[in-house]
DNA sequence: TCGAGACGAGACGGTTGCGTTTCGTATCTA
DNA sequence: TAGATACGAAACGCAACCGTCTCGTCTCGA
């Protein structure tokens, strides 16, 4: 059965190049942004022929798209700390402890910042950075109406805008200083307790 | 007493160039962002000699620094209409109208975004882009507290990032599309409620 | 062992933007 | 009127990157 796959003649692709290309590729990105990416640089970092670059994508834009795809990151939805406030600072501290390593977080406003006016790009970068984390902001809004901590008649998508998006507001006004942003979890106590006195 | 102003010799530099090339700039940045923009560019488009802009610029970042700087937009607080909701409206409204012609308000997130990791580029922005608005909304936010309809125990910078940080980050994930990023008093109005349920 | 195809290295001509310089002309002061 | 400086236009050499192509080498199947 799986004998099928015929296997074409001649040396096989080298799954070292592939992985090197991917990989140098995502860190240019996350370095200097997608403008400033070039098949030269990503050439010199990944230390292989441009002739094995061009081998396997035909353009900057396919290559972009094969590394974000490539940026296969599963978010896992934090265990249930028993609050809003738990969840949200469990997947806060995540969030914050991983882009510290790779200039995750930024990357994603910056990107979309970027290819504003390349519809195709724009909803690239979207589907493969964005959606993943809303969704699971979006899980973590679920338990907490679940839990009667947030109102029903709350839309939940703007309830995840009202808690990302002073975030991300932060970061990028902060120029990517992640230490400059205060804390998540005051944002979000006041989120939730809204700016109108309590009666 | 006026005539001490002696004038240096030669035929004096031209007003009209000098506006051509920061109109130029500055359209340049709201269309393509500020790494897409060059001189050559902003020499075709304003349509003067090259010289003539190396003349009063040494580099790019100065010429930006100039155009920016010379965005001398003035951002009146709006008149008071007796309520938040009524304030944000109108300066939303204000601000939206503005930059359908000009594409600024897409400017901000995406200039500040594209400089992360430039200090002084990015301070420049800040100063000249966020600065100006965000002292409009601190206006408002300080109205709505002699009101009382903000909560004096809350943090006026914060509430300012809660209030424009939801709608930034909408504009921003929705491509800078300004149509699609729904009503700004729907987000205030949740903002100031929060999204716990009133006892 | 032989042909096919991938590999790294790098040369190639073409394009774009850089910053400088040189035109001939225009506009100021003295 | 003469000297100084700015003007638009365009050419210069330089650098980066483009996408293609040609080496000689290697790793597969037949």
């Amino acid at each position: 059965m799986s004998d099928v796959e015929t296997r074409p003649p001649g040396r096989p692709r080298s799954a070292e190049a592939d992985e090197a290309i991917l990989q140098a590729a995502l860190e240019l990105m996350a370095a200097d942004g997608y403008r400033a990416l070039t098949i030269e640089r990503v050439r010199e970092r990944s230390g292989v022929g441009k002739a094995t670059i061009y081998r396997r994508y035909g353009s900057k834009e396919e290559l972009v798209r094969a590394a974000i795809t490539h940026l296969n990151s599963d978010i896992p939805l934090p265990e249930d700390t028993g609050s809003i406030q738990g969840d949200f600072a469990a997947t806060a501290q995540l969030v914050l402890a991983g882009a510290a390593k790779t200039g995750a977080l930024t990357l994603m406003p910056r990107l979309l910042s970027e290819v504003v006016g390349e519809p195709q790009m724009h909803a690239l970068f979207y589907e493969h950075l964005v959606e993943p984390r809303r969704r699971v902001v979006r899980g973590i809004v679920e338990r907490a109406k679940a839990r009667g901590e947030i109102r029903q008649d709350v839309d939940t998508d703007m309830a995840i805008d009202l808690m990302v998006g002073p975030f991300i507001y932060r970061l990028i006004m902060a120029g990517g200083d992640a230490a400059g942003i205060g804390s998540p979890v005051d944002l979000l106590n006041t989120v939730m307790a809204g700016l109108t006195p309590r009666a």
